[in-house]
DNA sequence: ATAGGGTTAG
């Protein structure tokens, strides 16, 4: 019996010798067939051989071999694994037949490189060949929809898998949620997940970081609960995702009984998850922690240093940062490292030292700075009051400065007193953002300080007849294992009254050592008395009178904010600390503050 | 042969 000629050579590629596969196949020429061919690419794929990717290619367009669909796509997919996408382009517009694998691997190809203008037009073309797409093909196109604008042409892709009968695909399903999601579409997203005939790690972990990635923690926290429960898999990106989740709410216990999941179930990739914990651990206030296990990590990514530089910059600990980030050895600084880095120098009052590591970065041209790291400049300068000096190195940048950037600078005008500067810019910001409240406070209390009484006026009536915009402010305490959220003049906690009393409480006490409450802080038309509630009503003071009346052991305060913390109820921080010898932490949007005794770690610049 | 979720910053 005859066998095939290019048995040798499939047996050669099979048993990994490819070079002796490649002389088999020069020696054989035009004898080489299907199986030979299909063996070597197969082998090329596995080492990412290109260029004897190429030659194999090449050799059969020399010996005039036909090659199937099949095998064209084969090396279609060969030349997207091997990073050749021109070349894997190439052959797919060349193809005398296409099938939907053909497609899919095609729009593959794209979808994975994030060309998702090219995805689509793919896609497109595909339908209208009048080929069907399949569940492979719809789950790549979705994961390309995962942006704002994405979301537009990911609905139309929707649609298209329920004409297929695809929607409730798990594949397709998780796509979808996922894309739903990342479009700030949770509600759709809920949907979908609540749709899906059968769920598994993936779909699962999806609408979870779906939750999360939207800021909606606690949301995240319920689901993942609930799905627990119910006995769901988890993996690292399960964990990673929920410890995220974790750090938004500043839930230490919460964060503590992951972590010792994650160490009883002995995780793949469990550094990704230290890095995470890291994050989690500094969030929480618990700097300690967090050291531990970064001292503890047998091997660190650049991640991982990049989060304990966050945690101490977070924290005010300028010093740790620099002694921190002058020990990084064996690792590579990147763009999030000088971010931290700077954002520490900052926040810890470094301002030589800060703008000494920026020159260090432009002249190394290593990496290009970014928007991120000239805020952080702006930011430095403006804490230590060189306004003027901002303000020129705003003009001098390459980029078009941001909102945030002015928002910045204004606070700083605050803190300085510099009232000439402020107005110029809060102007500026009026004029862009005129919705933003927190220009109108910031621009108002610049006043207030100055004793511009008439100024003030003025500013509230700008604000008259236009619809201010402020996200709510939300502040809450972690107790026994439960978050109790304060919003301002809340009116739906269970103890609102012992707890508005509490305020009051406080309130009279801490005006006997010489708090003075700041009116400016208060943008509403009415009248002194008013505003002094509406002052006491401010969500972090409940959430601070709610701790001291239930937290009975005398350690620290915990109380974290989802705005910035505002002039008047830092003060009040301040004395009640004062009055009470007791310790607060107060997390808001940009950093700790750490009050103690009167004074608060921040060094009132925040 | 082709497919989905993820860590740090802002």
């Amino acid at each position: 019996m005859d066998l095939p000629p290019d048995v040798h050579l499939k047996d050669l590629c099979l048993d990994g010798r490819l070079n002796e596969a490649l002389v088999e196949m020069a020696v054989l020429g035009s004898k080489v067939r299907f199986r030979g061919y299909d063996a070597l690419v197969t082998e090329c794929v596995r080492r990412k051989a290109h260029r004897v990717g190429q030659l194999v290619h090449a050799h059969m367009l020399k010996t005039r071999y036909r090659p199937s669909v099949y095998l064209d796509t084969r090396l279609l997919i060969m030349y997207d694994e091997c990073g050749l996408l021109d070349d894997a382009r190439e052959l797919f517009d060349g193809m005398p037949q296409r099938n939907v694998v053909s497609w899919t691997a095609m729009i593959s190809a794209y979808s994975q490189r994030g060309c998702q203008i090219e995805t689509m037009v793919l896609f497109r073309l595909m339908l209208q060949t009048g080929l069907f797409p399949n569940e492979f093909t719809l789950a790549t196109v979705l994961a390309s929809c995962v942006n704002a604008h994405g979301i537009v042409h990911g609905r139309q892709v929707h649609s298209v898998a329920i004409k297929n009968n695809y929607e409730s695909h798990v594949y397709v399903g998780s796509s979808l949620l996922n894309m739903y999601a990342k479009g700030s579409e949770i509600h759709d997203a809920r949907i979908v997940f609540e749709m899906l005939p059968e769920r598994d790690v993936v779909s699962c972990t999806s609408i979870i970081s779906g939750y999360a990635q939207l800021g909606l923690d606690e949301e995240a926290l319920h689901i993942f609960q609930k799905l627990f429960k119910q006995g769901m898999e988890c993996n690292y990106v399960t964990f990673a995702s929920l410890l995220t989740a974790l750090a938004g709410i500043a839930a230490l216990d919460y964060g503590k009984q992951v972590h010792a999941l994650v160490i009883r179930r002995q995780l793949p990739f469990y550094v990704v998850l230290q890095n995470t914990l890291i994050y989690m651990y500094a969030k929480c206030g618990n700097l300690l922690y967090s050291r531990r296990v970064f001292d503890n990590m047998p091997e660190k990514t650049v991640t991982s240093w990049n989060a304990m530089l966050v945690g101490y910059g977070d924290h005010g600990l300028g010093r740790e940062v620099l002694c921190l980030f002058n020990s990084m050895k064996d690792v590579k600084p990147d763009s999030v490292t000088y971010t931290a880095v700077l954002s520490g120098c900052s926040h810890g009052g470094l301002a030589e030292e800060g703008l000494e590591i920026f020159d260090k970065m432009v002249n190394d041209k290593e990496l290009q700075p970014k928007m991120g790291h000239y805020a952080c400049i702006v930011d430095l300068l403006g804490r230590v009051g060189k306004i003027e000096k901002a303000l020129e190195f705003i003009k001098n940048m390459p980029v078009e400065p941001t909102i945030a950037m002015w928002g910045s600078l204004l606070g700083a005008c605050r803190v300085h007193g510099n009232f000439s500067v402020g107005e110029y810019i809060a102007q500026e910001l009026l004029h862009v953002e005129p919705k933003n409240a927190g220009n109108y406070v910031i621009l108002s209390n610049i006043f207030a300080d100055a004793g511009k009484w008439e100024d003030v006026i003025r500013v509230r009536d700008m604000m008259k007849g236009r619809t201010i915009l402020k996200e709510p402010g939300r502040s809450w305490i972690n107790l026994n294992k439960t978050v109790h959220t304060f919003h301002s003049s809340d009116r739906s906690h269970p103890q609102k009254d012992k707890v508005h009393a509490k305020v009051r409480e406080l309130y009279e006490k801490i005006k006997e050592i010489g708090y003075v409450p700041n009116l400016s802080c208060v943008l509403y038309d009415v009248d002194d008395e008013q505003k002094e509630r509406m002052l006491l009503g401010h969500s972090e003071k409940l959430a601070i009178a709610f701790g001291l009346m239930y937290s009975y052991e005398v350690g620290i305060l915990r109380i974290t904010k989802n705005l910035r913390i505002c002039v008047d109820c830092h003060n009040f921080a301040k004395f009640v600390s004062k009055m009470s010898g007791r310790e607060l932490s107060v997390r808001d949007c940009k950093r700790f503050h750490f009050i103690a005794n009167g004074t608060c770690s921040c060094g009132d610049f925040w």
